[in-house]
DNA sequence: AATAAAAATTAGATGAGGCTAAAATAAAAG
DNA sequence: CTTTTATTTTAGCCTCATCTAATTTTTATT
């Protein structure tokens, strides 16, 4: 039985890996905000539990085990996420601090009553993946909206790594999961677009708020939930 | 802020009070299921922040701010009991554990949201009230089913202190909240109860599950949920 | 290859929350 | 009003998860 500290530092492995990014003493230390020695402490626990391989300098990785058990906390915290959007009513930009609380409840029976309740489904409020109860996730087709050309339609996916402001921000452009627009220019000057919705409103959105937000391919006019 | 045993250390003083026990260093650590010492430092910390008074043998009584504080915790308590029954399908007998870690999540509004997306109930699947926002519970006139005169008509109000073997008991004999049945008999010999129903259906209950049962009045032929 | 810089580890401290065993204190019984 | 019993408190130890400071190890730079 892992300790909700040992979950925590296992769910920040798995973050890091997953977003491509290394899992090195440090890494793991600045996303936990703890200091490197604690986390030497709890990546060797992990290790010792058979939930990740230490390798020193090199970042660590999960064994098959190790990733089985972040998924489970993944599926669970963004059930919750789903649930506090779609059913009390929280904000996308409210979620992350109350569902980091609810991750950690322990019952299979009510993250599977949770998951059938909420209709199972396949994409939390911020497009992220939830994994199933054997940790499939469903696979899609996304790029980084900067790696779109311009005169393509595509729609949203996800929003990576959003910030509460982030979320705030792309919500008062009227930004969601599902939204379709067309990229109609790109400034040489700083990367910012010029996008165009299917309703004909033009925004701008800042290289940098593009970067986090993920999109797949649009057919012309077509418009679906993900 | 209270930590998590600070806030099960509460919630047991609380618990014990309101089912008119003292609460005693002894008795917080039966409870707890803890010693007598740990229970001691526990104490001393909740009287230091002001949410009781130490009195030595005679049992703790809590201030103002330590009733309202544990009335927050029995309103969760209490909200996630009736959201896990009566959204996730949970039988009465099985939520009481998970609902003991789902307490312990720290969020106004969830608390709130989730009190409204119930339909702010009054009353949890066992019939224990649950306190609102402001820690105002709603008075009911009820009595122990032993106290149930023969000839009575009665209405099943709530199961205090009910295990889990006692509310599956119950369940296979069909007893709920709001049921409505006539005492018919009292045996000398063990105290056991007699009833029928108003479906007719005969069935005893001994005195120690009766002792349980609490019960409201149930003019003739009435039936309504609590 | 030597040295500087970065990263990781070790050593020792802290605070929370529990334990056991012993001591102190209050209540109950004679 | 003593003595016995029950209850509570103290004292010292343990684990967990964190910290700081010092040290070691690895990587990067000259």
């Amino acid at each position: 039985m892992l300790t909700r500290s040992e979950e925590d530092h296992l769910k920040a492995v798995h973050a890091l890996l997953e977003g491509g990014a290394s899992a090195a003493n440090k890494d793991v230390a600045e996303r936990m905000g703890t200091k490197a020695s604690s986390v030497t402490m709890m990546l060797k626990k992990l290790a010792d539990k058979g939930l990740l391989k230490l390798e020193p300098y090199h970042g660590v990785k999960l064994t098959a085990k190790g990733r089985a058990e972040a998924l489970k906390l993944v599926r669970k915290h963004r059930l919750w996420e789903t649930f506090l959007v779609e059913r009390l009513g929280f904000g996308w930009d409210e979620v992350h601090e109350v569902a980091e609380q609810l991750e950690h409840v322990r019952s299979e029976k009510l993250t599977d009553h949770l998951a059938e309740y909420l209709g199972d489904p396949a994409f939390d409020p911020h497009g992220d993946p939830i994994p199933d109860r054997h940790g499939r996730i469903t696979a899609r087709n996304m790029r980084p909206l900067p790696a779109v050309g311009t005169g393509e339609r595509v729609r949203v996916a996800a929003v990576k790594d959003g910030s509460d402001a982030l979320l705030q921000l792309l919500g008062r452009k009227g930004i969601g999961i599902g939204k379709v627009f067309t990229v109609r220019d790109r400034q040489d000057f700083d990367q910012s677009l010029e996008l165009v919705a299917v309703d004909g409103i033009h925004l701008t959105l800042s290289a940098k708020a593009a970067a986090h937000l993920w999109v797949e391919p649009a057919s012309p006019r077509e418009r679906r939930a993900p």
